[in-house]
DNA sequence: TCTTTCTATGACAGCGGTTTCAAAACTCCT
DNA sequence: AGGAGTTTTGAAACCGCTGTCATAGAAAGA
């Protein structure tokens, strides 16, 4: 348990002083050859790692950037974070993720924290922490957002093209033959289950299809409320041959539910999707979703963050979704 | 963008010196009621935060704990990750994650990184990294690991039953009356792949049922591997009238390959997963599986890192296996 | 050869906390 | 009131590294 050898170990073992030494570790200044490879020598030697945090406090930056999320195990959020962290590969920036497990305490506990360890930068993930506290918190230290709109700061925020994703998805339905078309939405607290919506409602008017409010239930995002919105939708007796969920995984519910009641996909009903979760190429059968690439979103955010960070503006783009067209789905039975 | 106040402007503020700020902040020593007053208005109204970077590095202990995983896509890594954030919780430890993504020289600069910032402790989810580096680290900070056995480290190493929850699986399937049973196992470096293969083999031999190789293919964990070993087993030709998967994941994969086949699960064959993901209960049919909760085995090795942390042994249990039965196995044909 | 420029280097002062140590301020007794 | 025994408090050193600044040396110009 011998203690870490520090700069000044370094430095007295290659004959220099301590300033040397972090020169030929930032590269700060140049330094004379000879010197510089006994002090290389030296770092070889003790096996010598320079202590982040001491530098961080030194430099007052901490090279980290923070992201706060709600939850690791959620198929969602772990490909947002994979993305993210894949976007600030190549950047000197690490990232060290707080989850808000959906409860605004722990939220607020974990923001805290990520700002008491001096984060250079945040990303937030969904959640539903008050617009008001992100803005103040953009006025220290830069922010961007996925999958939330903060009012004021709208060009910090990732945006996707949810009601066009699911406007393409119901049209895709409705060029099958659909016509009773049925949707089980998200939360309507969260602005991509409203545009979802919203873009439902377009394709159905828009091909002169009547908007009836039976057949649109809402669910929460997870398979449990997928299937309990199912049995809502059969509950209410109204005929249906297709359905649009809001999310992958209450599609996943739904398709449980649908199999329980003998119901075939796609014979029977046709079932798409939204997001294109990595398991959904998998399920049986393939679901029929609209793609909106989690991993490259969050590569944008990254590189947004560190644009801002670079004192650049963010450019964020618009993330465009695509409808990719699976088994899940079929012409309507004559 | 004010700077952040320090010690020093609550300590004018509130009159007293720096020490006694630190000293009401940690409670190491007793404060006059009144300054501690004074102090505790100053931080509030100042809306100080301490620098736990400054304090990391004053104390000696970053109060962080490091993950070292391979994915955070992965909803095995996540559900893990997600165990021990939560056997965190509750400790003043704060976890930071760094992904190896299953590459050796990624895997070694997440290490470093991690060691850099000088966590307190260190928690190996899988991965590759060589056993010797793993002892040497654990010479100066405490380390668990889970999903790998370290050779003269076994009990910093979180064991699960996977020999019996294979065992079992298998059995479940001789008792519905296969003698034909198919197993895709998992990448032979892996123990947990060996020790389900034996598993598997154990109840078999058990039955006084023959082990044919021709039975058994090597899949690597994905999904498209399990597809593809399914691809494999059919062109054999050699009967079968169940598979037991190595974990859900292939389990998925081979079940698409079957319905792709026209073959129904569990008429046409039974399918036995290992793992029980959270999405396996929203499968169709619902995956029958052993269940290793990954949640629990996360908190389990974050207990145990607490336990290292204040010098006690760490006192991993032996993690416990169950057959989940659900709706993917079914009595063989007549 | 003696200035005049540069360049490489070391001393030193932080960064924002914590902690030791000794002095100061109160107790409580006699 | 005077002294011993407790608290409470501030000064100062330190954690490990960086960056500024002034100086010593080397190179270049006269």
């Amino acid at each position: 348990m011998a203690k870490q050898p520090t700069v000044s170990d370094i430095a007295r073992l290659a004959q220099v002083s301590p300033s040397t030494v972090s020169r030929v570790l930032t590269g700060s200044s140049p330094v004379h050859p000879a010197k510089s490879a006994a002090v290389l020598a030296a770092i070889e030697r003790l096996n010598f790692r320079p202590n982040l945090t001491a530098r961080a406090l030194a430099r007052g930056k901490s090279m980290v950037i923070g992201i706060l999320t709600q939850s690791m195990a959620s198929q969602f959020y772990g490909e947002l974070a994979q993305g993210v962290e894949e976007g600030l590969s190549g950047s000197s920036y690490q990232c060290v993720f707080a989850s808000g497990h959906w409860e605004r305490a722990a939220e607020q506990a974990a923001l805290d924290l990520l700002l008491a360890r001096q984060v250079d930068g945040l990303i937030v993930l969904g959640g539903d922490h008050p617009d008001a506290d992100l803005l103040a918190i953009n006025e220290q230290i830069p922010l961007i957002a996925v999958g939330r709109l903060i009012a004021g700061l709208e060009d910090h925020c990732l945006r996707v093209e949810n009601a066009a994703g699911a406007f393409q998805a119901v049209q895709h339905l409705i060029e099958l033959g659909h016509r009773r078309i049925a949707h089980v939405s998200g939360i309507a607290a969260h602005i991509d289950a409203r545009e979802r919506r919203r873009g439902y409602e377009q394709a159905l008017t828009t091909a002169g299809l009547p908007v009836d409010e039976r057949l649109v239930v809402e669910g929460n995002f997870t398979e449990q409320s997928g299937l309990l919105a199912l049995e809502a939708l059969l509950a209410r007796g109204v005929h249906f041959s297709a359905i649009f969920a809001a999310n992958d995984q209450m599609a996943y519910g739904i398709r449980l539910g649908l199999y329980r009641r003998g119901l075939r996909v796609p014979e029977d009903v046709s079932l798409v999707g939204f997001d294109d979760l990595l398991g959904s190429a998998y399920t049986t059968p393939p679901l029929t979703t609209v793609r909106q690439s989690m991993l490259e979103q969050g590569r944008y955010a990254a590189r947004g963050l560190l644009n801002l960070l670079a004192d650049m503006p963010p450019n964020l783009p618009r993330v465009a979704t695509d409808l990719v067209i699976r088994e899940s789905t079929a012409r309507v039975r004559g």
